[in-house]
RNA sequence: CGGGGUGUAGCGCAGCCAGGUAGCGCACCUGAAUGGGGUUCAGGUGGUCGGAGGUUCGAAUCCUCUCACCCCGACCA
């Protein structure tokens, strides 16, 4: 290709939206293009490297048994009513009416009609396991896109589904695909780490998500060193610091003029925030909820959500915390009538809390759980931090950011129970499919790519990926020796299957080689007069610093080598 | 949805406070010189000043409404 026909040209400066580095490097080289709030047009280098990340991908999932599909965007809105899933997905789900007045979702995902499609094809046992395959674009009405390609409404992505008779084949099916997904990133040239998650909106039971560590990733992971095990922190449990445990003594009343904050009332009384509990206020589907948990301790909205099975969960408003006749500032559990309470784990962690007195300016010391108050429900809601103990080996947690690049779920049967996909066992009785469901965020995973693979001047394309291998880079076009030796070579090359990116353009030096580090191709070429005397073309990798100098005679084969050593 | 910010040429920005013929840099076009890391000079093309309404002799500028985009939060496979 030459460069001064490809569509799409470099800019020096970096576009005032774009805040991320993967998305700065794409909108500067030329890749995307925004179209809408997370809505981007693909230009030719960007959907190179997609389609070569799609092809990696497509590899790996058939080499793992997988089967390619294509399935509808447009999905009758009666499948996700069906699933229960369309009020999970909510405000996310884009929805449109046809000409007839049928209401109609743009697909965020395709759970539904495959496993409608499957619960309609497959009838026994002898057609499973089955393990298919899409690589579609997807929408989804996302609160907030950002980071470029990070967090997109409209977006690529691949999901293989599978389904298996039982736990033990889902359980097989499961580790394959995770083998799988280590090849592909590893052959996109991305670390990733393999991390415990949420299942969220799609449901199931385990679920591991694969992140790739970056500043610019919107989950925050919570891991330890010393024995590796890692979740994301919507997941992750630790072991917190000690509380007081010496014996319970009786309750005490204590005014605290005008303290309500956790700081303000552990400043006033002289003491530490792990030994208070605060109570915090929600609305889990229209019910109120009064949450207690220790001081020190933050609340995990998404344990408590599940833990809930509500749908929607946000913070109760002021009017809502006063309609309960609570005290916002000085609530209590104690004595608390009609009034939901779901206190965490840690609330039983120590003796001789200090809690809100729930009359103004008032706290009560020595609160001992379940002595002086009772909770509906007492679980894991605390959200884990950094410095808490790992719950396998007690060394410190560390915490650091994460982009998700691929995301494996259990979903079980829940879902072909309700869409009414069963197959017939051995014994001639009807059973649902165990399903799996196994994504990759195709153009994020790109983003990660260039997050992890750049410096200062630009991209640094893994050599699998990079939309071209070769950059041949003539300088002084206008000596005819170099353009006639650098056409011949790019020629050559080409003829050769070779990916060539051919800068024909009569730039000056500076900005041809500015643009070979901003486009990022693995290899360049530079055919100048000064070698030419001696012979030879420069050659040089664009990971390293070296070029190096090789006879013009030799350069193609020598080029072809070198693509395929590396 | 709450908070903050920004909309002026393809990109980055100034002009707005104090109303008076729309500017600068990059990019692009023409020409010349130069040329191994965004070189220089000269000339040139390109703008519904996000949109609508209002005030005014006159609005990029003041007022009202509105839309879009970005950031933080909420939310989110």
């Amino acid at each position: 290709m030459r460069l001064s026909q490809l569509f799409g040209k470099t800019q020096r400066e970096i576009p005032a939206e774009a805040d991320t580095i993967s998305h700065q490097l794409m909108l500067r080289a030329g890749m995307i293009r925004q179209l809408t709030a997370g809505v981007y047009s693909y230009l030719p280098l960007a959907l190179r490297s997609l389609h070569k990340i799609e092809d990696i991908i497509r590899d790996e999932m058939n080499k793992a048994g997988g089967q390619e599909i294509c399935m509808p965007v447009l999905q009758p809105i009666e499948l996700w009513e069906k699933s229960g899933r369309g009020a999970s997905f909510g405000q996310s789900l884009f929805r449109l009416f046809d000409r007839k007045e049928r209401e109609l979702a743009l697909g965020p995902t395709h759970e539904e009609v495959i496993t409608d499609l499957v619960g309609r094809s497959v009838q026994s046992y002898r057609d499973l396991p089955l393990l298919l395959y899409q690589i579609q674009t997807k929408f989804r009405d996302e609160p907030r896109p950002r980071g470029g390609l990070v967090r997109v409404r409209e977006f690529v992505m691949k999901d293989l589904y599978s389904f298996d008779t039982d736990a033990e084949g889902l359980d097989i099916n499961y580790q394959k695909m995770i083998a799988a997904y280590k090849n592909i990133f590893s052959r996109c040239g991305l670390p990733v780490i393999i991390i415990e998650a949420d299942s969220g909106a799609i449901g199931g039971k385990d679920s591991n998500e694969f992140m790739a560590v970056s500043e610019m990733g919107e989950d925050e992971i919570i891991y330890c060193e010393s024995c590796g095990k890692a979740a994301n922190a919507e997941k992750a449990q630790s072991l917190k610091v000690k509380a007081d445990n010496s014996s319970p003594l009786p309750m005490e009343e204590v005014a605290t003029p005008g303290y309500k904050t956790i700081e303000e009332v552990c400043r006033f009384l002289k003491i530490n925030p792990v030994n208070t509990l605060k109570a915090v206020f929600y609305m889990a589907d229209n019910e109120f909820v009064f949450v207690c948990i220790r001081g020190d301790v933050d609340v995990n909205e998404v344990k408590l959500k599940n833990m809930l099975h509500c749908v929607d969960l946000r913070m109760a408003t002021e009017q809502e915390v006063a309609a309960e006749g609570i005290i916002a500032g000085f609530a209590s559990p104690i004595g608390l009538k009609n009034v939901k309470i779901v206190a965490d784990e840690s609330v039983a962690s120590g003796t001789n809390f200090v809690a809100g007195g729930n009359k103004n300016d008032l706290h009560i010391k020595n609160v001992n759980y379940p002595r002086d108050f009772k909770a509906d429900i007492v679980a894991d809601i605390a959200l884990a931090a950094a410095g808490d103990g790992c719950t396998e080996c007690s060394a410190k947690l560390l915490a650091t950011r994460g982009v998700e690049v691929g995301h494996v779920f259990k979903l079980g049967t829940f879902l072909s129970e309700k869409m009414g996909a069963f197959y017939i066992d051995a014994n001639g009785e009807s059973k649902p499919i165990v399903m799996g469901c196994y994504g990759i965020g195709v153009g994020r995973l790109m983003a990660a790519i260039i997050d992890i693979n750049h410096d200062d001047k630009g991209i640094i394309w893994p050599q699998n990926i990079a939309p071209y291998q070769v950059y041949v880079c003539p300088l002084f076009l206008e000596d005819t020796r170099v353009a006639e030796k650098a056409e011949s070579l790019y020629k050559e090359l080409e003829n050769m299957g070779i990916e060539v990116l051919y800068d024909d353009r009569s730039e000056s030096t500076g900005v041809k080689f500015n643009d070979a580090d901003l486009l990022g191709i693995p290899l360049r070429i530079t055919v100048s007069p000064r070698s030419l005397e001696k012979g030879c073309i420069e050659v040089k990798w664009r990971s390293e610093k070296k070029a190096e100098l090789v006879p013009v005679d030799e350069a193609a084969k020598k080029i072809q080598e070198m693509l395929t050593v590396k």
